[in-house]
DNA sequence: TCTGGGGTCCTCCCACTA
DNA sequence: TCTGTAGTGGGAGGACCC
């Protein structure tokens, strides 16, 4: 038997994806910036009843306040936290910080969200050494230059590597006491599925409540359970898409590769109001802030959209998308409003309407760039287009606030959308 | 327990076309 | 011309991620 038949990976395959994941990322930059906060219960999200937690420090985690918990639940729990808005503008920034230095390692950077990102380090492994101890340096240089902490994992593969990253992370002890983590967690290839197998199903990219329901009626809650089942069974109980990803990733088989920088495939805004809205004009004139916020991240992104998409969420919950694409890409807030607009008159808002949200996909380049491709010099006809252009130069010299469609105008001034501005639910309007 | 915002991907259905 | 079928793209919705 050749060796690489006696082990379950090539030799080449070695472990050197890294998962970096900042400890409770949100809360930690409030402290860092605010060291009255320290050793204090801080949890940043939405303070309205609507809201829910982006994140909570340690100190709240003891009583039970989780990431995504519905925020008049976790005041429940701890009425005593301080409560943080959250300043995403801020934390944009910091993730900037922590990009530049993993930079410094790897150009082979995957940014997950901005607290998180896989490093492909096997091309570093000459200058920096091996991966675990690239891993071990780059969370050093995370706290010395950015004064906050993160959990490493290190793996062969991605799924590994972020479930190595968890397990490197602190953790609340059942007796309420803060245990300090790993730091660094390294899967080496020979004891991976000793490593994957006891994890629960939930643990698995792609696995979220209705999947996980739908395996416990096969008996499967670990990791090991689902490994075991055959093929053809994962096939018939999840569909042949999932049936497989999912059988694959239970044998630690993972292929995806860490990819960096990848195009954005489409980009929209949404917004729950802290009390549901009514009346046609109140509609209307939301859906000409969202579409107005959409297309001026559009056109900042260089890009322009050829299908609108609206979205509806009703009072009892219940969601629907309605959409719409285009002969021609626009990246024109007047256009994408219009589309929005229409849309939304084909449903019955009569109930009232907790959340809308406007979003563009099939993304391409901008029309003026069309033009210019077929004809250089052409200089765009459209008014609506003329009009975004002018304002587009007028909110880079004096903000967004400075101009805008006239629906939005108020005695305070324009009311505008900004990406991050109701980041995890309305604001308490009694705050 | 009463559920955010910004995304991606997948599946299903339907209409159109070859 | 009609019918069946397969491919494709749009639209809607669900599941999932952080």
């Amino acid at each position: 038997m050749s060796d690489s038949a006696a082990s379950p990976h090539r030799r080449d395959e070695e472990a050197s994806i890294l998962h970096v994941d900042m400890d409770a990322f949100f809360a930690s930059v409030e402290i860092r910036d605010d060291p009255a906060l320290a050793g204090r219960p801080v949890v940043v999200g939405g303070s309205g009843d609507r809201g829910v937690v982006a994140a909570a420090s340690y100190e709240a985690r003891v009583h039970g306040i989780r990431s995504a918990m519905p925020s008049a639940r976790a005041r429940r729990l701890c009425p005593h936290a301080i409560w943080l808005p959250g300043r995403y503008d801020r934390y944009v920034e910091v993730s900037r910080e922590l990009h530049e230095l993993f930079a410094e390692v790897t150009p082979l950077v995957e940014g997950i969200a901005l607290d998180e990102a896989f490093l492909d380090v096997a091309g570093a492994r000459r200058l920096f050494g091996p991966p675990a101890a690239i891993a071990a340096s780059i969370r050093a240089r995370i706290h010395q230059a950015l004064g906050l902490t993160a959990s490493v994992g290190v793996a062969r593969v991605k799924l590994l590597a972020k479930l190595a990253s968890e397990a490197a992370k602190p953790r609340v002890r059942p007796t309420g006491e803060v245990e300090a983590g790993a730091g660094v967690v390294v899967v080496e290839p020979a004891h991976e599925l000793e490593f994957l197998h006891p994890h629960p199903v939930r643990a698995l990219w792609g696995v979220g409540p209705a999947t996980e329901k739908r395996l416990a009626r096969y008996g499967v809650r670990t990791i090991g359970e689902l490994a075991a089942l055959p093929l053809e069974t994962m096939v018939g109980a999840l569909g042949p898409g999932l049936g497989r990803h999912l059988h694959d990733l239970a044998w630690a088989r993972d292929p995806r590769a860490v990819v960096p920088d990848q195009a954005a495939k489409s980009i929209g805004h949404e917004e729950t109001y802290g009390r549901d809205l009514a009346g046609t004009d109140e509609l209307r004139r939301e859906v000409v802030r969202l579409s107005d916020a959409v297309a001026t991240r559009l056109r900042r992104s260089g890009v322009a959209a050829r299908t609108v998409t609206l979205k509806v969420r009703f009072p009892d919950f219940r969601t629907i998308t309605r959409s719409r694409s285009l002969a021609d890409a626009t990246d024109v807030g007047h256009d994408v409003a219009d589309v929005a607009a229409a849309l939304l008159e084909g449903v019955d808002t009569s109930a009232g309407v907790r959340l809308l949200g406007v979003s563009c996909s099939h993304l391409g380049p901008p029309p003026a760039r069309q033009l210019e491709l077929l004809e250089a010099g052409a200089a765009p006809t459209d008014p609506h287009r003329l009009a975004a252009d002018a304002i587009e130069g007028i909110r880079r010299r004096f903000g967004d606030e400075a101009v805008g469609p006239a629906t939005l105008a108020t005695a305070r001034g324009l009311r505008v959308k900004r990406k991050g501005d109701t980041q995890w639910g309305p604001r308490d309007e009694g705050a």
